[in-house]
DNA sequence: CACTGTGAATGCATTCACAGCG
DNA sequence: CGCTGTGAATGCATTCACAGTG
């Protein structure tokens, strides 16, 4: 969950033009707010003040005001914040309100198969556009909605339909090369679940999100804590 | 990602024994230096300069010095640092070396079965002594090697094979309930992968993993590259 | 009042730059 | 030389603290 690979990622350049820099650290929170919000939207909520919100995702009510005000003022002093307004503002911050994005999936593997079969991409504005993988008897089936492709037909597909988001579910041998496919047929961003470091150009964006770094972290933790 | 206190943090400088702090985003990297370090030994690769070390991981070389810096002194002037020795030294600070690490995972629909088949966590060091899952159909039958046991069994199990990692692989609906059992049997730390914010005691570790925060952040850069 | 929004202060992490070593 | 290890400087992110508002 970590970037591996993180190229200086500034939220913005352009001061003159009025945008804002915001934390990358605030990014990452910004679709849990989102995903908190929608849990109070549903359970009929009015409003919500920056205390309530932090106590729930483990933050603090500063860091919740801060993060927010990157965005705008949405808050009411004295009630807090409206929380059908601020969640469908966040929604569309976050680019995941008025659009879907298009996705391709390469690798259909145990893990594939469990992301393509994520309902939760489908309802955050996310769609499986393009799905590879290279085992022929899987090739030209279709699984949950979706024709399965030959890798070689990656990039022609990716560009066919302006996806702009691929991830990588193959082994690490595979990775580099389906990467290449996936930036030559015009992805702008990529998320690696290989163990491997990926070489991409700059302007892709590169996220890793290789599990056993998640346990590997925990495991340096827990082992100190022990010899002491 | 999860953003509680901070806990202090402690390595060994190489003089002495005075205990220094370690960044905690410098731990996030040591599971990748040991990754890359692994596949240099591997090729008997004998030494590597943390200019290398760097560009093959995509940070500064500097970076590489410093972080490699908290944990001891490795290197040789004007040659680099010996490639295995180095490995198996981090190997045994990340505590993946000497010892396997126990896990329970709760949770075998889809992506509960990838992360039981994926054989990464074995070779890191990782064993899943316990399984679970509320489908009566899985329980008791034997999925690689694991039986599948019953989540109200999970505390008694997890207890009694003293496992100390939790992995919640479960619906949003169920997710809490999964946490306290781990707690209830004694996990210190738990990897959650459910969209949802859990609540346990300070003295567990709870790192999140929800896969959609991924294509979010990215979501966000991307639209706002467009609207420039 | 209870709460937001934000300068200012603090605390981390990264980068610079260079002394020192093989 | 080429490269490490590390003070010092810089750049981010978080927290404090409080003026201001409905």
């Amino acid at each position: 969950m970590r970037a591996a690979r993180t190229p200086a990622v500034r939220g913005h350049a352009g001061k003159g033009n009025g945008r804002i820099q915001v934390p990358e650290a605030c990014v990452a929170r910004l679709s849990l707010y989102v995903r908190e919000l929608g849990q109070l939207k549903r359970r009929r909520v009015p409003f919500v003040s920056s205390r309530r919100l932090a106590q729930q995702l483990g933050l603090t009510d500063a860091q919740v005001r801060r993060d927010l005000s990157y965005f705008g003022q949405f808050g009411t002093s004295g009630r807090g914040y409206e929380v059908p307004r601020l969640h469908d503002r966040l929604t569309t911050i976050l680019g995941v309100a008025d659009r879907t994005w298009g996705v391709a999936l390469v690798g259909l593997g145990n893990l594939g198969s469990a992301l393509l079969a994520y309902r939760g991409f489908r309802e955050r504005g996310f769609a499986f556009k393009v799905v590879a993988d290279a085992d022929p008897n899987k090739i030209g089936r279709s699984l949950y909605g979706a024709q399965v492709a030959a890798p070689g037909d990656i990039a022609r597909l990716v560009r066919q339909h302006a996806v702009q988001i691929g991830i990588i579910a193959v082994p690490v041998g595979a990775a580099q090369k389906v990467c290449d496919a996936l930036v030559a047929g015009g992805v702008r961003a990529i998320v690696n679940f290989a163990p491997v470091t990926l070489t991409a150009p700059a302007s892709v964006r590169v996220r890793n999100a290789d599990l056993a770094v998640e346990l590997e972290g925990l495991a340096f933790h827990l082992a100190r804590e022990n010899h002491r």
